[in-house]
DNA sequence: TATGAATGAGCCTTCATTCAT
DNA sequence: CATGAATGAAGGCTCATTCAT
């Protein structure tokens, strides 16, 4: 019982921090701040927390994880070039539906990149994986260069559109480089594949 | 005589700004700390600015014109899809060579996002139209919406590339995205003039 | 228990205002020498008040209630002479016996004047219906213009003998303008008390 | 030519501080606000007058003087009773006309109280000797003590009438506070006059 | 001489953190 | 266990004054 409190407050304060970095910046994200923003007294935040920086590691991770968790819906079957499209549009798709956690990934990371390099490292390569699995069940068997190089690209594609977007938050705008980057990066994909051994076995023309 | 004493003031605090923040972090860029670092005292830094904001805001578009200034150093004859790779990886050479400038630089974008969203708009407008016109010498004339589209993907194809040498120092992994990147949107930039007519056909065929 | 002692920290603050007030002025009242007065850290300054001026604010009402409190000891019968004669001369009796108070309650009041305008103004309304209402006793209950006449002449001659006071503090000089000013206001209130009917019969015109 | 210059820049800047202090306090009359409301660069001001105070000295004098001078602008012959009515409405009739002044004289005042407390104390008794002297043509000669005790209480009655004129600038308040206070005034004056041994003589009855 | 440039001292305020109950 | 109270350290900024030309 009273574990599920601690419990309890950690994730409250979690949550609180998220919307906290997202309205006033890393910088503006002080412990009364999301303290207040939590509905708990400020010594508490020390309490569950040994310090801001403990709790700012935690909120990196939950990020992380809700993102692993929440983007890659439904994969697909197809071509590595039709799964690349889908995944950069589905990622995007979820960025652009939760802007708070958007923003404050982005914030986090910058923090992350000062205060806990390896961490910020750690996230990298955790994305990465997660998107080279989700490429990996391209039927035409992938080659691991090509399956690589799609997988980083693809995360430098979204952290780059998503850069663009917090300075113009015009969804039309977002929609359409998404949807030149996802042609540029399937485009990309089906030439990497082409140039590989294994070729030309595609069985779907992609999608409906 | 004077007046060039107070003008290289200016920009002594100007450049102490920049090394402050690409080591400290906009966060950690105290005017002290950048006022020590300018070998001056913490009051002469608010008689040449009047506030910390103006500071930073002067750095902004110093960073802003220096990037201008030095990065298209040999613009080219060819093709849009020459151009493309070669400004990309221009600017990528750039930033390369002046990684303290990059940080910074970065920095400040969020920093100025929050604080003075024009100036972020602004300076992002900039660099796209310089991108564009650096795009515009191509040969076969490009429809002008071909270009704004790879312009636009050219300036998030560097800001992720940025992003994610940040974690990752390497500079064999930058040159390889670096590679990656510029191929992909060379083989898109083709692609787009080649149909230019037909643009919306989209993706499948994609090249001749 | 707890509630105590923050209590007792916010009157300490408030008391050491007052002396550091009358000793430096308002100007001289900064907030390292009041902390430093009250024996407490800088910081808890600020816990206690969220700024400055909420400081200044309580002290100011701390000052009126106290004079408040203290000054109308023992109000008496008699006629509206003879309430005027002793309330005005009690009540310079307990500046004279707190000329802390005193200085500090006019260096505020011009400070008042300046930051709360509308505090400023209440403190005086305050001070002449707490005159009016001692005066109120008077036997041959008197008329409600005469009343409002004397206690606004009551308050005027009270700033005023403190005025000079404060420049030559010779607590002879100030028995004498005290006695001098009783006389004359209980003077004008009898004159006041008689004429009622006729007031305006005044005396000469005076003035063209 | 050059001095003249140069005490043309003097009056200048007394000039700016007197309305500088009026409109912000002396607290707000910063050496900057200053400089600029008398148009001149700041380091002029510290080559005219070594020191702030030095200038705020120099204000209080001229206003000072500039009271003295402007005041008392036609006596009139008439009995101690008469003078002490029309010197009183005449002072404040010169204050409402010069609120500027008055409220700079008024905070100066204060200053000076603390600063230079030996000309406060002039400031005081030259007022004091102007306004005997004024009372001192009253026709019936009138004894010492009573010309003392008129002017000292109606230097009193100015800095009351000021005070709480400055609270509430309503100009019907101030002209009825005035006439109260004159007609005390002058109704103590011939009291006053009646009880010395030069009696009897008054020309006008004046009380029952 | 006159003044743009420069600065040491200090101001008010806020922060993350710890203490004491 | 939980939290109101407390605080050392630091932050941005302003002030009267002096320096250097």
């Amino acid at each position: 019982m009273l574990r599920v409190r601690a419990e309890v407050r950690r994730q409250d304060l979690v949550a609180a921090t998220v919307a906290v970095i997202a309205e006033h910046g890393v910088k503006g994200a002080t412990t009364r701040r999301i303290a207040e923003a939590a509905g708990c007294p400020l010594a508490s935040l020390h309490y569950v927390f040994h310090s801001k920086d403990e709790l700012l590691l935690a909120v990196y991770e939950t990020l992380i994880d809700s993102i692993r968790s929440d983007s890659p819906e439904a994969p697909e079957h197809g071509t590595l070039s039709d799964l690349a499209d889908f995944n950069l549009r589905a990622a995007m798709a979820w960025f652009a539906a939760n802007p708070t956690y958007a923003k404050t990934q982005s914030e986090l990371y910058t923090w992350a990149l000062r205060h806990q390099p390896d961490m910020a490292i750690g996230a990298l390569r955790i994305a990465l994986e997660g998107t080279r699995s989700n490429l990996a069940a391209a039927e035409p068997r992938a080659d691991a260069k090509a399956l690589d190089a799609i997988a980083r690209l693809m995360i430098i594609l979204i952290d780059g559109l998503l850069f663009s977007w917090f300075a113009q938050e015009d969804p039309k705008r977002l929609a359409a480089d998404v949807d030149h980057a996802s042609r540029m990066l399937a485009s990309y994909a089906s030439a990497l594949s082409a140039s590989s051994p294994t070729v030309k076995t595609a069985r779907k023309p992609a999608r409906k």
